[in-house]
DNA sequence: TATTGTTATACTCTATAACTATA
DNA sequence: TATAGTTATAGAGTATAACAATA
């Protein structure tokens, strides 16, 4: 079986790449039941206490709309809080509750782990190198 | 505007690049009215004439009732056909019509060039090692 | 006028299970 | 019993536009 001209892209194969690191981090957030998209937006918030929520989904590259809704998801969880602004009433600063902050601090050890079998798999001298060239695409 | 944890962490970073590389090609097939997905499974079909749905899901690595109704979907626009098989007759046997080619031979130069931009942005030496390295993943 | 956030809609993907027909 | 494919369903992610409130 041959993938034909996609065996020649190196944009499928980073694909193929994202899928593995997607399923191995899913796998092991499941017991907290939080998916790879959850654990980034409680990354960002306990990076940037009180940020809104449009700075959130500017920096990871994802939609206001869609970002909305997963605060409310971890809202109605208790694990993050919108409080108002006093300086621009447009705001809603976000906060992680103590609870989320508890539940980051579990999910670490886990990405963790997953980041360690993925040096494993490509290599480390690989897996170094593909940190620096792939910090590109963290800017747009 | 910190990323928290996720700066660390090559996964997110491999996630960021997927999804740069997703739009680009997107753009480039949309003229086509064809997703990256459906140019993978049109390319399968190329490369292996009179496969079965299973064994493209298996060498795309996705379910075969998604595969299915892209099948479905590209037999409907008369890119590709189903035969039957007089071996097995669990089997259908995939091929691309004559238009389906046709428009395969088109595609190719558009995702030549968004390997090209990929190569550009990253530089042509990282590209060449990330060929080699990401080539693990396209068992499994 | 422009910005932040919400709501609504729709489409795609993904995952699962149940079902058929064939082997 | 196992395999190839279909159908149905539900959930998540993505994209868009329209809207309210605020700047």
């Amino acid at each position: 079986m041959a993938l034909g001209d996609l065996s020649q892209s190196l944009g499928y194969r980073i694909r193929r790449a994202q899928l593995w690191v997607f399923r191995d981090v899913s796998q092991r957030l499941a017991p907290f039941d939080i998916s790879p998209a959850q654990f980034s937006v409680l990354s960002v918030i306990d990076a940037n206490p009180g940020v809104n929520q449009l700075a959130v989904a500017q920096v990871l590259s994802i939609e206001r709309a869609g970002l909305g809704r997963m605060v409310d998801h971890l809202e109605r969880r208790g694990l993050a809080t919108r409080a108002e602004s006093s300086i621009n009433r447009r705001y809603y600063l976000l906060y992680l509750t103590r609870k989320g902050a508890e539940l980051l601090g579990r999910l670490k050890p886990m990405i963790a782990e997953s980041e360690t079998s993925l040096a494993k798999k490509m290599g480390s001298r690989a897996y170094k190198q593909f940190q620096r060239t792939l910090s590109i695409f963290l800017e747009g």
